[in-house]
RNA sequence: GUCCCCAUCGUCUAGCCUGGCCUAGGACAUUGCCCUUUCAAGGCAGUAACACGGGUUCAAAUCCCGUUGGGGACACCA
């Protein structure tokens, strides 16, 4: 139920003590508590879009408050946790760049805390042993639901006292069954739950390993967590965990529940809706600070700002301007950004990103034998028509090597052999620079254009086919220049040449 | 079924807290025009939204209630 009159905007007074804990942090006479949060996926899969939106949000705020950033890696899960997703987490943090000051720390190497914590629950009398077993379990769940009752556990091992148990048996916290719990959250604002649709969690499994609540807010306590912000769908957990926090004696931290990232159909986003691994998306030619910046936008907004640098997005970012309703991907937007950060990054950053993706084009020879200037001019001159890294490879590749390949449709159309003395003729002007100068070869150009009684379209595509192969290119004197001027007069020969014998 | 969250152009959003400046602004996509040696890029213009119903008020996109719709959670998953 959302607390009325409190929420989100309740009053300027109670929102100065929670929405705006920058304020905080920088006006005198508060004690300085150190911002802490964490970012802690399951590595049971690809690190998805939008654990990397999560994980942004946490650090944004962490760099803003000069606080702390931890990576936790939740993997008490033993048959879903792989090493592999292990890694594919810390891959994809690198990439987009999202550096963290501590971890990260395995749950499965702190065991002995759940553990022992767990026991101190037991002992307090917050704590029982359930005797039931899972398949039990899970057909009372299956009853009730075909009943339209509440799947919830029944609570029949809670007053039975059960000191040693024999076999397998599990930990479950008694959880409170009566008043409120009060969630005050950062983005959504007060949330309160019955206590009375709490039901009494497992927190230590028959095989000793803690469940995710627990290890959760064992660890966000003992690592000093002072604000847990994590997906929409962890929501309903809040309530379930604070009792445990309490029960445990130990402060509760703020909470923040960002909404979820949905597909075009505006189900959750999931892999039919295309690529959701970040990883995919570098693979696919994005650029990390593309999909930093369409990630923060999706759900945050600063005015009608669009592009941001990442200091930007640091000292700009707050949970007051955090969208409270979820949001559809769209990778449009996404392909827009993209377009836009190739065209204004530094073009030898662009070029140093775009090296493995020739690379794999095979182009690995002649990738070595150009230097990064020369590279970062060629970047320079398909920038604008690029979306993508990949797209790049394919607008860069006529600019490697002696020869070009001729696309045959277009060498029929416009190398014909009436052509050839024409292009001979231009050939021949060009021939008589000494080396290239982009100015003169176009005044040059324009010149015997005019007094051919040609239009301009007319020579120039022919050139465009000779120099490029294509139909489509740059312009003709900025692809001459990355050219050069041997291989323009020597792709020009070659075009009179097959014009000629066409 | 129960509980929780959410609701402005097709999409991301501004505006909502502190009602009047909103004949609702920006961006992506889309349409048309301009520029032009091709393809882009760029420039200009256009189409397009306050879910619905009640209140409160001189005045509601903004506050309140309800309805509808969407999403999420209810595991010895996280």
């Amino acid at each position: 139920m959302k607390v009325p009159g409190g929420g989100r905007f309740c009053t300027t007074l109670f929102r100065a003590c929670y929405r705006d804990t920058g304020l905080r942090m920088n006006s005198p006479g508060f004690s300085m508590t150190q911002v802490r949060v964490r970012f802690a996926p399951s590595p049971t899969g690809l690190l998805h879009i939008g654990g990397v939106r999560t994980a942004l949000f946490n650090w944004l705020f962490a760099r803003q408050q000069k606080g702390v950033f931890i990576l936790r890696i939740e993997d008490t899960d033993q048959s879903r946790s792989t090493d592999e997703s292990i890694q594919a987490i810390i891959d994809g943090m690198k990439w987009v760049g999202l550096d963290w000051d501590e971890g990260p720390f395995r749950q499965t190497e702190r065991m002995e805390l759940y553990r022992s914590h767990a026991m101190k629950l037991l002992e307090k009398g917050h704590a029982y042993w359930c005797v039931c077993k899972a398949a039990e379990l899970e057909a009372r769940r299956k009853e009730a639901e075909t009943k339209g009752l509440s799947p919830r556990y029944d609570g029949r091992c809670r007053n039975l006292g059960i000191a040693n148990p024999s076999g397998d048996a599990a930990l479950r916290f008694k959880a409170p069954q009566e008043g409120r719990t009060v969630v005050d959250d950062l983005i959504k604002g007060k949330i309160a739950f019955d206590n009375n649709v709490l039901d009494d969690l497992i927190i230590l499994r028959s095989n000793d390993y803690p469940t995710y609540n627990f290890s959760v807010v064992v660890d966000d306590a003992l690592m000093n967590i002072t604000h847990v912000v994590r997906g929409d769908d962890h929501l309903t957990n809040t309530p379930r965990q604070i009792p445990i926090f309490e029960a445990l004696g130990f402060p509760v931290p703020r909470f923040g529940h960002l909404p979820m990232i949905l597909g075009s159909d505006k189900a959750r986003l999931s892999k039919r809706h295309g690529a959701t691994s970040i990883m995919a998306y570098r693979d696919m030619g994005y650029l990390p600070d593309a999909m930093v910046n369409y990630l923060v936008r999706l759900g945050w907004s600063h005015g009608d700002q669009e592009l941001f640098t990442r200091q930007e997005l640091i000292e700009k970012f707050s949970w007051k301007n955090v969208q409270t309703s979820a949001a559809v991907f769209n990778p449009d937007k996404l392909l827009w950004l993209n377009a836009e950060y190739i065209k204004t990054s530094p073009p030898d950053r662009v070029a140093q990103a775009l090296v493995p993706f020739l690379e794999g084009a095979g182009l690995q020879d002649e990738v070595r034998a150009m230097s990064a200037d020369w590279l970062a001019q060629l970047v320079v001159l398909v920038k604008e028509r690029a979306k993508t890294l990949v797209e790049m490879v394919d607008w860069v590749r006529p600019y490697f090597g002696q020869s070009v390949t001729l696309d045959e449709e277009a060498a029929k159309k416009f190398l014909s052999p009436a052509m050839a003395p024409i292009l001979g003729k231009l050939l021949a002007r060009f021939e008589a620079f000494p080396a290239f100068s982009k100015q003169e070869w176009e005044d040059s150009f324009k010149k015997f254009v005019e007094e051919e009684g040609m239009k301009m379209g007319q020579l120039a595509q022919p050139v465009r086919v000779a120099l490029t192969g294509r139909t489509a290119s740059p312009g003709l004197f900025e692809v001459m220049e990355v050219l050069g001027r041997d291989r323009t007069l020597f792709r020009l020969r070659k075009g009179i040449e097959r014009a000629s014998h066409a």
